[in-house]
DNA sequence: CTGAAAGCGCTTACAG
DNA sequence: CTGAAAGCGCTTACAG
């Protein structure tokens, strides 16, 4: 702090070589440079080649803030995600990533870690660099948020979880669905006693809407969930085991557990089989997100995948649209599968399961398309658009 | 690409407040808010609070193009990783973005998916946005990268890797000697027939110095490690499992597998296992890496572990020093420590291993940190001044 | 198809 | 401690 007083505003500023000085070298005006690299259909094939030699030659490498100034345009994007210690958002941001650097964008990261504010300075020092648009995982953040967003009227989208009255376009699936769809088939096997072992609500929707899900398909059944089953801690394997521990430890025992996610999963499984409880005989466990790792180690465990490159993927490409000014911010609904696996079976005492009674052939379908998983399955889409006004058709 | 011919320069540019209207708004010049913002104490108290008070009323966000092109600072990092879809490098630059968003930097991230060309393609993109500082992980990068680096004096440092005589700073450990140690460790439970499964070399420095690492430690104990002995595939755990059953499947089976990292090493476990190998006793299998579940799922996994979340925090914060003009780029080793667990042992026909003839009490100091993982060990620091020339000490 | 010139929104040496 | 003004490196409406 103390000795950089140097002389900085030296003649010629940066010390890189300038389109001036291409321009310089090519016998061209500064503008034509600039057109060779934005608009080469405007400039004929000569000067072109005359130019992009010269630049060559200098090894010019545009100034982003001289073009971002004069522009408006910074050809950057930013994406929040609450943290990259979790493969399902770095796989989102992986495919978001491949496919911003194909259109010429490049990527600012920013984590919220799981808190509300953290995300908002975040967006705050995005929108300083000139983002030109922005995804961000789920809807916890302060309103003021959204309202910078859209005073700037800057396109974002929200990714991962999906709500159909969200205000917000999104690109994901529905939380409540899934986990409706997750109870409903525990229920099918014949579950009545089920606990649940979650991570924290708190400034997570999608946490919430989970519970909700659980919760709506267990009443449907006359099911009810006790607070005494319901254990909710940090979201990795050492809160699942001790969970797991502390509800065998009960005087009557579930013969289900449904998990938040595949680390709670992952380490209630762990626990299980250290107590010498069979899996799925004594007690069937579900996770969710398929994990790579949950399909590669037995005993293989039952949960519910969600395209995570393809969020990342769709979000990226709908922003790139927007950017252009083609395209309209619209949601777009992505199927959670259901991957029965080892870690679920009808419960030992009871009689045969009452699957007539629920639609297993939904479930079916999904164990059939488990075998192979790749088989070509694109998530379905359901589109809604929210900017309905725009009416901006490719056809008229 | 057909409709986008509105007038853009409309008069007042983007729209965004701009500096002039929080000056006009606070009755000051534009040079007094630029230096509220950033050289508050050549401004007094008084004029300070109005100015702050007027950029608040308007919303001010200042405008980082502008900013960057008259400081020529852009307050950007870069970041190249291979890929995110890898725990450890999602932890690297966890760690690197916790630092740089500390320090008012934003991060941008690159992946090159193992590929030298899309490395340079996001280094230059990377330049041309007008990083301060970049990191990237490994050196594998066409020369002509480290020219542009060179050329602009660009801070930045390799993470990951270390080599003693590396030309470039770096900061990581040392693949060889890892591999070293662990081949040791090994050989001195009594091994002497070793098969190895690693990912692919090329374009990958650090694995070579892995199996360079492997070999010398065989050799040393006069040991081979025979062509059909050492299976090179994709780095997951398919291969894995697929090279174990290829490598049980010939006549005199190894009994011991050292894995290029802890993903052929899970898969190869998993195989081991359905084929009704006991592990360790019959095999024993070592992997890299140290992910998160490893240590959580049965049979915990022989590994090494390197504080990556640590590398990126170093890196982060060497680069910042070096972006401000303070502290001087040089290379840290760190330590990779040897987790020993329950996939090694002995081998069953052998008898008591040969323990003597090899230093283990560095191979017990592990195992003892390992029931405590987070005994606040921190990671042994090697420095090396790569820039003596630029004799910058604080104390003279 | 090409050029002269204004301007994008800031910072900072210079002068007071 | 404060201001007037030049300038950072580009792009683009305007004129030809």
């Amino acid at each position: 702090m103390a000795d950089d007083k140097v002389a900085r505003r030296a003649r010629g500023g940066t010390g890189r070589t300038r389109l001036a000085e291409v321009a310089q070298l090519a016998q061209v005006s500064t503008a034509t440079v600039s057109r060779v690299f934005n608009t080469p259909t405007k400039v004929s094939a000569e000067v072109q080649a005359r130019v992009r030699e010269a630049a060559a030659a200098l090894h010019w490498i545009p100034n982003a803030a001289g073009r971002a100034l004069a522009s408006r345009r910074s050809h950057i994007a930013g994406v929040i995600i609450p943290t990259l210690d979790n493969e399902i958002f770095a796989r989102q941001v992986s495919g978001m990533q491949a496919i911003f650097a194909e259109n010429g964008f490049t990527l600012l990261i920013g984590c919220s870690n799981y808190d509300p504010a953290e995300g908002l300075a975040q967006v705050q020092a995005m929108l300083a660099q000139g983002i030109e648009v922005l995804a961000m995982v789920g809807e916890n953040y302060p309103p003021q948020t959204f309202d910078l967003l859209r005073q700037r009227s800057l396109p974002y989208v929200l990714t991962y979880g999906y709500r159909h009255d969200s205000p917000h376009p999104c690109i994901g699936f529905d939380n409540r669905a899934a986990f409706r769809q997750l109870a409903d088939y525990v229920l099918s096997l014949g579950h009545r006693r089920i606990a649940a072992i979650f991570q924290p609500m708190d400034a997570n929707d999608r946490v919430a809407a989970r519970l909700d899900g659980l919760r709506d398909g267990l009443a449907a059944a006359g099911v009810t969930l006790r607070a005494a089953d319901l254990h909710i801690g940090p979201s990795n394997m050492d809160f699942g085991a001790e969970s797991l521990r502390r509800i065998m430890a009960g005087k009557t025992r579930p013969t289900a557990i449904i998990c938040g996610n595949d680390n709670l999963a992952l380490g209630a499984v762990g626990a299980a089989l250290d107590l010498g409880i069979a899996i799925p005989h004594d007690l069937s466990i579900t996770g969710f997100d398929d994990l790579a790792i949950v399909s590669r180690i037995a005993p293989r465990l039952t949960t519910m995948r969600v395209d995570n490159l393809e969020i990342g993927r769709l979000a990226g490409e709908m922003l790139i649209g927007a950017a252009g000014g083609r395209g309209m911010l619209h949601s777009i609904e992505l199927r959670a599968d259901l991957c029965m696996r080892a870690t679920t079976s009808p419960p030992r005492s009871a009689a045969r399961a009452p699957a007539a009674a629920r639609d297993s052939d939904n479930a079916n379908d999904h164990q059939a398309r488990n075998q192979q998983p790749h088989a070509g399955i694109r998530p379905q889409r359901v589109q809604h658009d929210l900017q309905e006004d725009k009416k901006q058709r490719r056809t008229p």
